[in-house]
DNA sequence: CTGTTAGCGCGTTCAA
DNA sequence: TTGAACGCGCTAACAG
């Protein structure tokens, strides 16, 4: 029940031998007898010996660790990403530090300084909705740790970023909705800070005119995307007496919550309004199991990025090429298992 | 672009100080004059200093991060946990490091060794479905690290625990559902390794026969309760042509998964069945927004939680007796907002 | 208030 | 193959 001290030294005491050996045998040198390194690590077990990651990252200037930084780890998505970071990093032996920013750019700004402080071997992030100001990502990069981005960028030059093609999403979403006779097609957009919600709304705006529909100021309605807001947008729809026949939603979520008012209100989905959302929310199939949406493949998504990070952090000296992966995100139109 | 060396060495070698005043100042100690705090602050901004939080730690022998094991990240009531952790260690001070066991033990084991490895000051821990051996939890135990079970905890004499009242849970549930006017109720239940669905499953028992119902032993059906047992088990009782008239889940997911299934065979909950399931997912509640559910608080139990085990931290020496507290879940019956 | 000295626990030279 | 000595970057004890 007492505070666990032992260390290499109490081993090479007890054994009549230096520290310089034990540590060799613990890390599984071939520089020590097979026999010795037995009894090293037999007299470990016993005297119950926990090695020191402080002492040995210190030295050895690795942690063997990745950060991973996401806004928020309960949504769907980031979860799924950080499901395959965690994959890829354990089969290359790295451990994963998760860190949540609440959307909140003070958070982001604190968990990049504890990252740093902590010598974390590379970071991958998605940046939160409040994070124009960029410093503590040249902070970041400035202190020399390989960074990713991931979904969500910084419009940086020369950065890493592992995206899907928002614009190409954007597009394919509201010309879903045009070939499903929809004339009137609202877009339930974010913050334009980020280049996903810029670019996905560019989307929208490309195929309304690569169809000759009319592009309205007014059927914008821009929001932080978060479930209420999605309510408050189906409220004003309703309230306003617009007249629409379709809604692309830059995110799932948003989606969700107009789902929950629209049917409450007895409007159907997709018979009244058709509907696209971003990203795969399993809620949102269960809402409306005929919901058609964009997916974003969130667990390959961590692992090419995952990949991409150890990459740069392997070839530390070398310098490599920062590059954008842009990877295939497809509508899908499911069907309803009711008949 | 280079990789940041800077020490407090090199902030004192350029002030024609000694080091020792360089990290007073960097930590704000009183024993140095406002003026050369000023003058140190000013030049490792200048030099682009940041701090070595492994030395620190390794010499200081406290890291101020305690870790958080959860089976899965991406389950609601674990990300309430976590984002009340988050929030009590906040104002404390602490880092949180938030480690996921997939519900598997070689996992579990693994992340106790990584987080006593890097020395956290203390451990909260819902452990996987997997765990009967405890090797790594008494390992954990005797390497000092203050340590608190929440929501699933060990059969472990003198620990301490953050719980629901299970047994209380189970007999509300089943209670509920026979006021309701159930005869014949299933009851999902978990493995029985676990002390939270043992308890659920005797207070199933218990409400049972307080009403003098029969307890039938076909009418338990054990799984692992994820959301695929949740419809295999619905499955199950249709294809047998089960004769019951209500469920009692012990969990949400196996619940949601059993409500799809029903649902898409035309069966209506609560009209043909009542149900009722443990914890909250938010999904649960738009499936059927009737669905009566025991509620665990997870924010308040993550809060909780973090409040005993940073007592334990902070009075390390002092033995303090091990505590067991148990929370109020209460059963809440929702309003479907249709009429 | 500041400098000196001595480790925290480990890994890595260089000799032997 | 092993040992001796040093230092990773920082903090804490003790002087002054």
């Amino acid at each position: 029940m007492e505070i666990n001290k032992v260390t290499i030294h109490d081993i090479a005491r007890a054994l009549n031998i230096d520290s310089s050996t034990v540590s060799r045998a613990l890390n599984n040198s071939s520089r020590v007898t097979e026999k010795t390194k037995i009894k090293i690590i037999e007299k470990a077990e016993e005297l119950g010996y926990q090695r020191n990651a402080l002492a040995s990252n210190l030295r050895k200037r690795v942690t063997n660790t990745i950060g991973v930084v996401v806004p928020r780890i309960s949504r769907h998505f980031f979860a799924s990403v950080i499901q395959g970071v965690e994959e890829t990093a354990y089969l290359s032996g790295y451990n994963v530090l998760i860190c949540q920013s609440l959307e909140q750019l003070e958070r982001e700004t604190q968990i990049a300084e504890t990252l740093v402080a902590n010598r974390v071997d590379g970071v991958l992030i998605s940046i939160s909705m409040e994070t124009t100001n960029y410093n503590h990502i040249h902070r970041l990069n400035n202190s020399g740790i390989p960074l990713v981005f991931f979904d969500r960028h910084c419009n940086i030059p020369n950065t890493n970023n592992v995206l899907i093609d928002d614009f190409k999403g954007g597009f394919d979403a509201t010309q879903h909705l045009i070939q499903k006779g929809c004339k009137h097609i609202v877009h339930f957009s974010g913050p334009q800070a980020l280049e996903i919600y810029k670019n996905r709304f560019k989307g929208y705006k490309a195929a309304l005119k690569s169809n000759k529909l009319p592009f309205k100021e007014d059927y914008v309605i821009s929001s932080r995307l978060m479930e209420l807001d999605g309510v408050k947008n189906a409220k004003k729809l309703l309230n306003e007496r617009m007249d629409f026949d379709g809604i692309f939603s830059a995110n799932d979520v948003a989606a969700i919550g107009a789902m929950k008012y629209l049917k409450e209100k007895g409007v159907n989905i997709p018979k009244d309004v058709a509907m696209v959302g971003f990203s795969n929310e399993p809620i949102s199939n269960v809402i409306n199991p005929a919901l058609t949406t964009i997916d974003q493949p969130g667990l390959e998504m961590g692992k090419v990025a995952t990949e991409l990070l150890l990459k740069h952090i392997k070839s530390q000296n070398k310098l490599i090429e920062p590059q954008t992966i842009i990877m295939d995100s497809k509508l899908i139109e499911r069907q309803s298992s009711k008949k």
